[in-house]
DNA sequence: GTTGCCGATGTTGTATACAATATTCAGATA
DNA sequence: TATCTGAATATTGTATACAACATCGGCAAC
């Protein structure tokens, strides 16, 4: 199976464009860099210790993405409208059930009890929202690795970054319930249940986040003194 | 419904970079290059007439889709396998079955009447390969934007060019018989039926496709002389 | 007060030059 | 003959410098 020397390089010398690509990108998904928030070239290539030029090819790394780049008018932090995310959600749906079906289905004994395992495990250590964020991400990614569909799978991740960074950490009840009926279709091998599990969490996750944006949305804004 | 001044400008002045992305995704759309093949930058650049530097921006706004670049060792416009051409033929049928049915239902009578002008025309008109192909991938984008699903519309798009590239004009007598059928929903506004046929569709160009490949695949393959 | 014009400033796009790495091929060695 | 080594070559990655464009400010005219 494996190779007879299987050496992973502690620290493989990234390039430039490689390290400000995943720099831009965990800054974003952290929440570090705002939806919306303009990106300078000149700015962030000095804060990475980089030139422009390999900047400029993470930013097109990113366009389309978590990025936008509006030609010479500069390129911002991509901002989703209320639209947009419940499209976004309709797709995951679509991928999803489909993905997590096909991977149930798969599963051997000992991939089912690891799955088993990491669900618990996710569940049990209870950490702040970031951290909290890629476990999840980090769970699914196995288990949808598992439907042998790269592309979809990708796709769905991608995906799922794209709509995260919205999330405030408020639906670790939701999330919890749906982990415990997860595992049990897992050991049991339903591909269907699981599917409609996955189904009825992205529904209440993105019913959340719409009635969370719609209470941000009266949020008064910033005005000058004096209007 | 439309703005009260709807300018659509005649030529505005695309960049260097805008102007390589669209000559080599035309290019390899349309065959001038092929899957496997290198694109070396210097080379490109000079046939383009630009620099190196929009040329790289270009190629990196296409990676990952169309064209697949691995770090230092070059890059190529992407080569499919079996396996991926069924994989992003699945993620297909269901994107469009869903987009097509969306856009059916929710399709006007002046929208209906369009569109069946549209699928007619373009079964009466015999062309070449690239530009039958154009007219097809024109037809579905009218009727995807119907759907009111921009992201999966763009998706759906990008897969279609994907793996249309590998077609070759073989399928003729099946497209005219869906779109024949595919006119018939459209008018009696049937999302199911509209469904169906699309599913069925993508599934015998798939095939067709596959048994293509298989057969090529058998092909003897150039060699050196007096092997 | 509002609108339009125009120069100052800042940011992005592109070309050139150079550094770093991958590939290739000749030659040596088993 | 096959394999390995290493220098020559070619290609990509990156930094700097400059050109082109967008934005923002003041100023004038209505």
């Amino acid at each position: 199976m494996s190779p007879a020397l299987n050496l992973t390089w502690s620290a493989k010398p990234l390039s430039a464009e490689e390290a400000a690509t995943v720099a831009i990108r965990d800054a974003i998904l952290s929440g570090r860099l705002v939806p919306g928030q303009r990106l300078a070239q000149a700015e962030l290539a000095a804060q990475l210790g980089i030139s422009r030029i390999p900047l400029r090819d993470a930013l097109r790394r990113l366009d389309g993405d978590l990025v936008t780049i509006d030609g010479r008018r500069g390129c911002w932090v991509t901002s989703l409208e209320v639209d947009e995310i419940e499209e976004l959600y309709e797709i995951r749906i679509v991928l999803e059930s489909r993905c997590v079906s096909l991977a149930v289905a798969g599963l051997s004994d000992t991939e089912a009890l690891h799955l088993f395992g990491l669900s618990e495990q996710m569940d049990l250590m209870q950490s702040d929202a970031h951290s909290g964020y890629s476990t999840r991400r980090a769970f699914y990614a196995e288990l949808y690795s598992h439907a042998n569909r790269p592309r979809m799978r990708g796709l769905i991740l991608q995906l799922r970054d794209n709509v995260g960074r919205y999330h405030v950490l408020k639906d670790v009840r939701h999330s919890v319930d749906a982990h415990e009926q997860l595992r049990r279709h897992i050991m049991d091998r339903n591909p269907d249940g699981a599917a409609e599990v996955v189904v009825a969490h992205l529904e209440e996750t993105r019913d959340d986040l719409l009635a969370t944006m719609a209470q941000d949305e009266h949020v008064p804004t910033l005005t000058t003194e004096g209007s």
